[in-house]
DNA sequence: ACGGCTCTAAAACGAACGCTCTACCCACTA
DNA sequence: TAGTGGGTAGAGCGTTCGTTTTAGAGCCGT
């Protein structure tokens, strides 16, 4: 690399692959496209990328688990009462998409439901991702005093909620959804105390 | 075609693609992979659908869009109570989902996260599903005794919270999400009596 | 100065892509 | 019987796909 202090080859073309992946999926996001976004050459895809297209992307999936945690974590602690931060999450995640353009949905959904059983190693890192996502929020609402099964439930349906207005949001270019459901779910949430 | 009786090539063709492009999206899914599929040739495809892939696609998710108002509005009328039977479509959806091998999640999803906001033509045509399915859950509502912004509100919420959970369940291979999320829309619903 | 290493550069492979084109089959009407 | 037109058949267009290959640039400790 050129210099230390700037972004390395091998983490720009891991960006670059998560972005096109978010924007339009596995199948549709070309290697060439893709060194042509992150600045390197496919020599250097391959270099650091021996498994090609396949390991890339789970690669890639991996890298938006961690920035959409990222994301849930901040907000959650930020917000101590668990349906306001809920509510938090839900802007959170409007707000993102609206300055993208509606474009920058959930880094991972679109390249899981490609390739849900018929590319396992990116459908267990999807999997894994999800999980980790609801582990953030059971975790929360057991620390504001809910019951194990309770939480457990509760983060099933926060993230699957959060994961489902956010793709209608993306396609009505809307924040509506998002913001009707942050609501629905403090009422749910609510309900539990 | 050779019998009236038999189904129709134009009608296989689309069937075909919406099957196809379920499971592995819009990208993924070629033309002479469509034409084999629908044991038609490739000169059928382009006579029915002179504007290529996006208007078959197009085609598709109407067609798509079809068959998810089919199995909502049967499940919405078999059941009175309203949480009832958004646990019944959550079931519904659960156990196409299993029975496909969890290959077979919402037949739009996956197209409509590929090209929202790069392929004006199908995001149009998802963006009508998703309304449509709305309409039934509201209505549905409506006619139960729920006040018109409380029925508008709980329809997204329905449609998305089953959307994600449905997603949720076929990248996990569970049916849990979707038995989680019935509970939960049924609680959230009668929350609002 | 040196061999050894990581990383970059670019050409080229066969296969598959969306799409176009021409020829043909065949039920129908005149 | 000749003609008409909806539908079928498949070769082939140029392009792009994922991948492989070969060569070389830049930096290291010795």
């Amino acid at each position: 690399m050129a210099t230390k202090h700037e972004i390395g080859t091998r983490e720009r073309i891991v960006r670059a692959t998560s972005r096109l992946m978010q924007r339009q999926g596995y199948g549709a996001t070309g290697l060439k496209e893709i060194s042509r976004e992150a600045e390197a050459t496919l020599g250097s895809v391959y270099h650091f990328f021996p498994g090609g297209k396949r390991e890339l992307a789970v690669e890639a999936i991996h890298h938006g688990d961690r920035e959409f945690a990222e994301l849930l974590r901040t907000a959650l602690e930020r917000v101590d009462d668990p349906g306001e931060a809920i509510i938090a999450c839900a802007r959170e995640l409007a707000s993102g998409l609206r300055e993208s353009g509606w474009l920058d949905g959930c880094p991972i959904t679109t390249a899981a439901l490609e390739s849900a059983g018929l590319v396992p190693d990116i459908q267990r890192a999807a999997e894994e991702a999800f999980e980790n996502w609801r582990t953030l929020v059971r975790d929360k609402l057991r620390r504001c005093g809910f019951a194990e099964d309770v939480a457990h439930d509760l983060a099933h349906t926060v993230i699957n909620t959060l994961e489902g207005a956010e793709m209608s949001a993306q396609v009505s270019q809307s924040e509506a959804p998002l913001e009707i459901a942050g609501r629905h779910l403090a009422r749910l949430i609510d309900s539990y105390r």
